[in-house]
DNA sequence: GGGCACACTAAGCGAGCGCTCAGCTTCGGC
DNA sequence: GCCGAAGCTGAGCGCTCGCTTAGTGTGCCC
């Protein structure tokens, strides 16, 4: 099993789950529109715009503008969650192990950009209850990188004198991608990727570098 | 010189510039309400009985509500290269000059919460003019923390196979903290620019820890 | 081929937005 | 003691927002 190649392709082929069309359609276009202007800044006339629909059209398959923010931040953390799990629970050290997540993980950010933007920035836009649950997802996304440093540690591979204040370090930078990162800039997802994985690795006193695979 | 003590410390003491009092009075209140619900869910009306006066009032002191978020993006650009600046240029090599800039960018994005969120996340808020106003400051400021990279990799201290990734990931850890960081939470101002400090230090693979001031 | 469920549209409602304006108060200059 | 400038308020304008409703077109079942 290899690091993972499909986590971080293109923007749209993680909403294929959302049926019917017109619902996804909807959904992607709320997707872009909240990426570029944020939450609060867009309209739902925009978004049904963008999807060739009248504005009427969006309230037959989303009961509000915030359901559609809940479910795009609800599968952009469940896809998250997914792809860490998948780089903590694989093969190999800590080591390997730290560095597949912080690739994986970073490459989805860079890559899908769009996406993350909205996922990691508007959670302060839903209500209390959906803020909840998206925070009980993230408090796991958080257990899974610490869960590999604490193996690093305990190993004697990784040399962390603050484990917690470390873990919320490496994701802080992983996260941060989503709001730097341009398409049309110099650097591909997949060199931001395995830079960042290079600098987590010095962060937490990796004594070697991961085999490669 | 120190580390600039001064440079971290109360939210509301670096808008003693701003006179008269009302404006001032609203400018601190549009802050607080920037940073606490984004600046499109923020209403003037908000503002201004955040600030005990009346709607109207506002616009005696500000023409309109965008030109109070682009004087917030202003002085606080002004103020963080200011932080840098004082850093990068102060005494000692390039491994205590990164540590310092680190450490006192850090204290000034946790201390000062408030005003860093609405600094580095409202930006997008902003028209086209003053936009590129902020952003010819950001430039400066990465200029600043590359500056010191480059001299650490000259001087042979540092280790940095990619001096403009690196950059912006040190860049990027020091202001996603104002998105994270709680003001409640376990971890002091202090102890977070400690440990940044430490962090930065290793991605760029100093040889030593900085002498202790 | 008639009827009905469903997806969608045109039109628009009530509310709240950014912002304006006429008028009130206060106060320093003479 | 009067005047004009400056700071502020109460009322409200024009607009756009999220969302609703009545009605239309389409296709499937029998």
């Amino acid at each position: 099993m290899s690091t993972a190649e499909d986590t971080a392709g293109g923007e749209a082929e993680a909403w294929g789950q959302v049926t019917p069309d017109a619902a996804r359609r909807l959904l992607v276009a709320a997707v872009e529109a909240f990426a570029e202007r944020g939450y609060h800044a867009t309209t739902t006339r925009d978004i049904a715009g963008r999807a060739g629909m009248s504005p009427a059209a969006l309230y037959i398959h989303y009961k509000t503008k915030e359901e559609l923010l809940h479910r795009i931040s609800r599968i952009g953390h469940d896809k998250a969650l997914d792809i860490l799990r998948t780089a903590a629970r694989g093969e190999g050290d800590a080591t390997r192990r730290l560095a597949d997540a912080v690739s994986s993980f970073v490459r989805w950010h860079a890559g899908g950009r769009t996406t993350a933007r909205v996922v990691q920035y508007e959670l302060d836009s839903l209500g209390p209850d959906a803020r909840a649950e998206i925070l009980a997802l993230r408090r796991q996304v958080d257990a899974e990188v610490r869960g590999i440093v604490e193996d690093g540690v305990a190993s004697g591979e990784f040399d962390v004198p603050d484990v917690h204040g470390t873990t919320i370090a490496v994701l802080s930078l992983c996260i941060d991608v989503a709001r730097w990162f341009n398409v049309d800039g110099p650097q591909t997802p997949d060199e931001v990727g395995a830079l960042y994985a290079d600098l987590v690795l010095r962060m937490v006193g990796a004594k070697q570098s991961p085999a490669q695979t």
